[in-house]
RNA sequence: CGCGGGGUGGAGCAGUUGGCAGCUCGUCGGGCUCAUAACCCGAAGGUCGUAAGUUCGAGUCUUACCCCCGCAACCA
């Protein structure tokens, strides 16, 4: 089969505060899809970075005196420490915050407002006379005319009344405290609207492999109609606009962060000498996945694809939104401000990234929101990942005595349930169905270790040689062919027997070791 | 009437187009001894949120209601 171009985007964290595991497990569903595909020998370019930029980075830097690149620095080289320590194979995991990003940016946003797809528009909005500047709504702080708290203007942190227009002109700047007046300013706008139809009619040839959750999200935005969008800000952080009469401003944050999975393909293909467009422009045989939480679903089925149309020049479109639910902690939601919850870098602390991974996907919020608990994350480790995976390993290739994997025959019926496995689990990850696709493989896990006792070894190595060594040789065909099903969920522990069983690179096909290895072989996994 | 998701044995979940209610863990009993007290077999345990309806037949479709949980376009 031909060689597929295959985009894997994972959502571009936003480095104003620490990742939990609520974020991992929306975003490793991409590593997932992107080992698969490599064993599947496509060319994959699974690209992410860390957004930098925007309104809340720049109000925190100001709160602690730093500069805003301070704070998207260190969270960004925690969230690349933290997704190496997972394991996440990113061809590149890179940061908005980049000269080269941030000029690529600038060149396709030039290019939509050459295609007449972005406009000015000129409205009155709150100023602060005192500190000379435009104010967002958050930046405005009232007494909530519902609860009567003091509160800042987007949403009552007590009662989650959302101020209406005329209630915001009564507020004051929660930097200094004045009276806002409203004065005109200019933003530029893009032109959604004009993208209704091509959106719509792309959606809809794609969008049966989505989640229900990203075609629900999707068809409303669509069915109420797009609306043209600002996508300029008063802020000095940020890409700069291309536009004569904006130097002081910059481009809306979600602009900037979801044109990063373009300008990413672009450096990895200059480093290695490939063409970017293969990845982006139509007619490559290419698929374009985008891995994210249900909060970011319209800023991928609808905004990139309208940034991507605008360009005019036969870009590929997002085919799959692969959006998660949530993942609650102890049956509540993660919190950033609350502390609730764990984050992935005092996870991948305290735990095995294989087990975290494997958790993370078996019990990953699919079709509908889940809870992880610590005592569902050690059940799990102990009872799949120990008890029948590892076990399964041990009893075979640290069998009491055993110096070499013996040659022996393999057993047909297992080979067929092995070469079944592959079918199947490849048919449910393209499917998005990795819970499913984990169970699959576990399965396999717990039919050999039937075989196993079925076929009673330890009796066999007294009475029958020959029969002996066929056990332990299927045996070993099953766990040499575990570390390519295994790869893209549990990529060390593969890595692991892939050295003991002396395999080589990893592939999505049936495999089997050569007899006669030297088995020096040591535990995969410790029990918790 | 803002929108959406969900309520299935002790816990966590599967149940695709309606056809004898499944899985993992836990519990109880048995087997085995290769293996990190791991592995294998068996058992107990559910009127599938409530009520009504369609149907030969509904966890699965329709309607009403009761609970839980998210999201609502200048908050990434």
């Amino acid at each position: 089969m031909e060689k597929r171009n295959i985009i894997i985007g994972g959502a571009w964290p936003y480095a104003n505060s620490s990742l939990h595991l609520g974020h991992i497990a929306g975003l490793i569903s991409g590593d997932v899809l992107a080992r698969y595909y490599r064993l599947k020998g496509d060319n994959v370019m699974y690209v992410s970075g860390s957004d930098c930029h925007g309104t809340p980075i720049t109000e925190r830097a100001k709160k602690e005196g730093k500069e805003p690149s301070e704070i998207a620095d260190y969270y960004h080289e925690e969230f690349t420490k933290m997704f190496k320590d997972l394991n996440f194979s990113y061809d590149l995991y890179s940061k908005t915050a980049t000269d080269y990003h941030k000029e690529k940016v600038e060149e396709l946003f030039r290019k939509l407002y050459d295609n007449g797809y972005i406009y000015e528009k000129i409205e009155p909005q709150a100023y602060c006379e005192h500190c000379n500047k435009f104010l967002s709504d958050r930046e405005i702080k009232l007494t909530c005319p519902v609860c009567g708290e003091e509160t800042k203007g987007d949403q009552c942190d007590n009662c989650l009344h959302v101020p209406t227009g005329d209630e915001l002109k009564k507020g004051f700047c929660i930097e200094c405290g004045n009276k806002t007046v409203e004065r005109d300013n200019k933003n530029l706008y893009i032109k959604l609207s004009a993208f209704q139809k091509q959106i719509e009619d792309h959606t809809a040839k794609v969008n049966h492999e989505w989640r229900i959750n990203a075609q629900n999200e999707t068809n409303k935005y669509l069915k109420q109609g797009l609306l043209d969008r600002a996508v300029t800000r008063d802020l000095s952080w940020g890409v700069n606009v291309p536009v004569d009469g904006y130097e002081a401003k910059r481009l809306y944050v979600w602009i900037d962060a979801v044109l990063g999975y373009v300008t990413d393909t672009m450096k990895v293909c200059e480093e290695r000498g490939w063409n970017w467009e293969d990845f982006w422009k139509e007619g490559n045989n290419n698929k374009i996945y985008m891995c994210h939480g249900k909060d970011n679903i319209m800023f991928h089925s609808i905004i990139l694809n309208a940034l991507l149309l605008g360009q005019e020049e036969n870009y590929h479109l997002v085919d799959t939104i692969v959006s998660a639910e949530y993942l609650n902690f102890n049956d509540q939601k993660f919190s950033k401000s609350k502390g609730i919850g764990m984050t992935a870098t005092e996870a991948i602390e305290e735990y095995n990234s294989d087990s975290l991974r494997y958790h993370l996907i078996a019990n990953g919020p699919e079709k509908k929101d889940t809870n992880f608990t610590i005592e569902d994350f050690t059940n799990t480790h102990n009872s799949d990942i120990v008890n029948k995976f590892g076990n399964l390993v041990n009893r075979t290739l640290k069998f009491k005595g055993l110096e070499k994997l013996p040659a022996g025959k393999m057993d047909e019926n297992i080979k067929k349930e092995i070469i079944d496995t592959y079918n199947e689990v490849g048919s449910l990850i393209e499917k998005l169905e990795f819970r499913e696709a984990v169970r699959k493989v576990i399965e396999l896990v717990e039919k050999t270790n039937k075989y196993y006792d079925d076929k009673q070894p330890w009796v066999a190595r007294k009475e029958n040689e020959e029969e002996f060594n066929n056990i332990i040789y299927t045996c070993a065909v099953v766990i040499s062919n575990l570390s390519n099903l295994f790869e893209p969920i549990m990529p060390e522990a593969c890595s692991k027997i892939r050295k003991y069983l002396e395999l080589g690179d990893p592939s999505w096909e049936y495999i089997e070791p050569k007899s006669e290895i030297k088995l020096e072989v040591e535990a995969l996994f410790e029990r918790m």
